[in-house]
DNA sequence: CCTTACATGTGTATAAGTTCACAAGGCACC
DNA sequence: GGTGCCTTGTGAACTTATACACATGTAAGG
């Protein structure tokens, strides 16, 4: 990996952003993009484009602009996604069911392998993707057998501590978290929180103030 | 409202974080709270969570701590959880369904009072939370009747950005987005957008430089 | 080959947000 | 009623992140 002295996490977060409308680009055909119309479409400032992918190299050519697929080849190199990652989720009522058959992760190497689940009337179901749900006694075992790195924890929020716990000593060493609740880890394993109701609070409260 | 000179926006989202384990302290029946136990089961810093609450007023007593019964109603005031709102979802796919199926909005307040798609197939359906899916030329009418205020958008990315539109022309301020695009919208409209592989490819940057 | 135009890359300035450290205030016990 | 303990509330220091403005480098055209 390249010399990274110290990026800041809203670029990380932003360098995918990025990668949105760039696989958009190349679908129509646009060969070049300025930082300028990229920054327009995801949101953010021209500067901030250039700051953001200058901490990494220059994918750029000055007075040109940035040549759309090998910008996009480089931000999936730094964030890793040029290669494919082997899934496992904990959970699979309504929210877990819709996640497996997204073809959003699939299209971006993100393979869900194992689906576990600790209500005996679902284990043993097989679903529209193909995936068996699977006890949640087995995480260790499958973890280990499909190489699986990051969990994905979609389960009631009472359990998802207890889950989380499972995966990381299961090997798991990333977690995205949907249950609404703030699940502790190890250093060794990094968590994100994604909760619907957290955004929704937000919108409500600028509804408030207009 | 109160005198809010300048918030933060982390400073709304925590307080939306916050709200999470006050609610199962009530359950619990403790009826105090420190910043430090709080800003514990939270992930930040306690002066994060003293200085987030003093910025609406003093709740806490000082050498005490925080009522976690009026800590919670102040925090439901301040956002606007502490009365319901009407949300309609367009795009009745995977996602959408497993949304207006989920327990966590209707406790919070958040009721879906319309649900619309575009596939002559679905239309007319309805599903086991009692909504029937409408045609998306119903949108204006049905917002109007019901108040919405919130729309939930769960389409593919490539009508996102019209749905938005029509959302907007039909007189909804406030989006939730969960389409992997950044859709536009006019001053009147606040829009959060949640892109679940945006996440992920944050775990892979992470796992990479692990 | 030199000049002009233009967009990137980057050091510096500005702004935003977080942590620190302590003053202010309330409760309990003596 | 006074004293000591404890936690909140908060101004100031610090850290982090964003925006600015210009220097740098490339391509095209005369």
């Amino acid at each position: 990996m390249a010399k990274t002295p110290k990026i800041p996490d809203p670029t990380i977060e932003r360098l995918a952003l990025y990668s949105r409308p760039l696989e958009a680009l190349i679908e129509s055909g646009s060969p070049l993009i300025l930082s300028e119309k990229l920054a327009e479409l995801c949101g953010v400032s021209p500067a901030q484009v250039r700051k953001d992918l200058a901490y990494f190299g220059e994918f750029g050519v000055r007075g040109v602009g940035y040549d759309v697929r090998t910008l996009l080849k480089e931000i999936k190199h730094i964030l890793g996604t040029d290669r494919q990652w082997a899934l496992c989720i904990v959970g699979m009522g309504n929210l877990g069911s819709a996640l497996v058959e997204n073809e959003n992760f699939r299209k971006r190497g993100y393979i869900f392998s194992a689906a576990f689940d600790s209500d005996p009337e679902k284990i043993g179901k097989e679903m529209p993707c193909g995936l068996t749900i699977e006890p949640v006694n087995r995480i260790k075992e499958l973890v280990r057998d499909f190489h699986i790195r990051i969990g994905v924890i979609t389960t009631p929020p009472l359990v998802a501590q207890q889950v989380a716990n499972l995966l990381i000593d299961a090997g798991i060493r990333a977690i995205l978290n949907f249950a609404p609740i703030r699940v502790r880890t190890t250093d060794r394993c990094t968590v994100e929180n994604v909760d619907f109701s957290v955004k929704l609070e937000n919108l409500a409260y600028h509804l408030g103030t207009l």
